[in-house]
DNA sequence: CGATCCTTTGACGGAAATCAATAGGTGTGG
DNA sequence: CCACACCTATTGATTTCCGTCAAAGGATCG
């Protein structure tokens, strides 16, 4: 676990969307985040705990070698700051997913993920802004939230019914409010 | 969520434990993780995210003030390339703490707190390296894996039944091998 | 149009939560 | 030193939410 090196490689996502996921030895799988765009993804040689990141779509990545990190970072002390920052960010999301797994039901999982993709996308959606896109399979959600995918099923009609979601399908959902 | 700004603060504990922790409104609580000597507590003034630091003992802690901080990046560049590679850390225990809550028994949780604490606190253990102390409250385990305090007793009961745990008292517990 | 994959729905079972009582430790004061 | 109170932990009985097993419905593609 040698630390006190800068990242070998960063890349930012500007178009598209990712997964990232670990892998217990007997093949159970967690997602533990989606990427959207805008989002970083660092990577150092010496991982140890691999994970694994997936596109989920057609995407397109801005790479930063090691060597051209090095070279800004010399200009401008500013970037690795932003760096730090930006690790700060990930950690706190990861805290919150820490929270969705440890503490909530499977409706509020649900209604957290719907609400952080909304937060996450929505930026960018064009038009109604309550149209929420969700490129990821059942699968890949329920995966993320910790439950099965026949689950993360009830769940999302239960809320249909609710009327806390609007409209549902496949791959987007229009969420009330 | 302002980024591009350095940490405000930096502490490093040096004896003792702690515990960190995150709130839901209506007062469930889920520990994110514990702190042994060695480890980092960074802490930013535009905290959105209200998270808790608690001590479990009596503790001590080394803080080095923003400024003080500056002060030797600015001398020593490699200073903030172990703050990176350091929240690189922070986040990789967060995701395997994600991947424990996502998809482990109970009976799993449990084995992987145990050799999580005793790897982190073995290396200070005098003498018999298999006796672990465990300095936080069941209360703190249970809220650290996600379970009710009753299911993690119980499954403390069974690992000792079993056998993977030698003695266990309430602040020790001696693992087999 | 059929084949395949993804998703939904149904019936049932089980692991952990909940409710409740007991036991064990720790500290205080008589 | 013992008795009492208080707090933490364990054990017991029951419930429930979600997982598991199974089948059917819908989408997408060649």
């Amino acid at each position: 676990m040698e630390e006190g090196e800068a990242n070998d490689s960063l890349y930012v996502l500007v178009q598209g969307s990712f997964r990232l996921s670990k892998h217990l030895e007997d093949g159970r799988r967690q997602i533990t985040g989606f990427l959207f765009p805008g989002d970083f993804v660092g990577v150092r040689a010496t991982e140890a705990s691999a994970y694994t990141a997936e596109a989920l779509e057609d995407s397109r990545v801005c790479h930063f070698p090691h060597k051209f990190l090095d070279a800004i970072a010399a200009d401008c002390p500013g970037v690795k700051d932003r760096l730090i920052a930006r690790g700060q960010t990930e950690y706190h999301k990861a805290q919150d997913h820490i929270v969705l797994l440890g503490k909530k039901t499977a409706e509020e999982r649900v209604e957290s993920f719907l609400r952080m993709v909304a937060k996450s996308i929505g930026k960018n959606a064009s038009g109604d802004v309550s149209e929420t896109p969700l490129p990821m399979p059942r699968q890949d959600i329920a995966d993320y939230l910790g439950l099965r995918l026949e689950t993360l099923s009830r769940t999302l009609a239960g809320l249909k019914k609710k009327g806390a979601i609007r409209e549902l399908s496949r791959h987007s959902v229009v969420l009330a409010e």
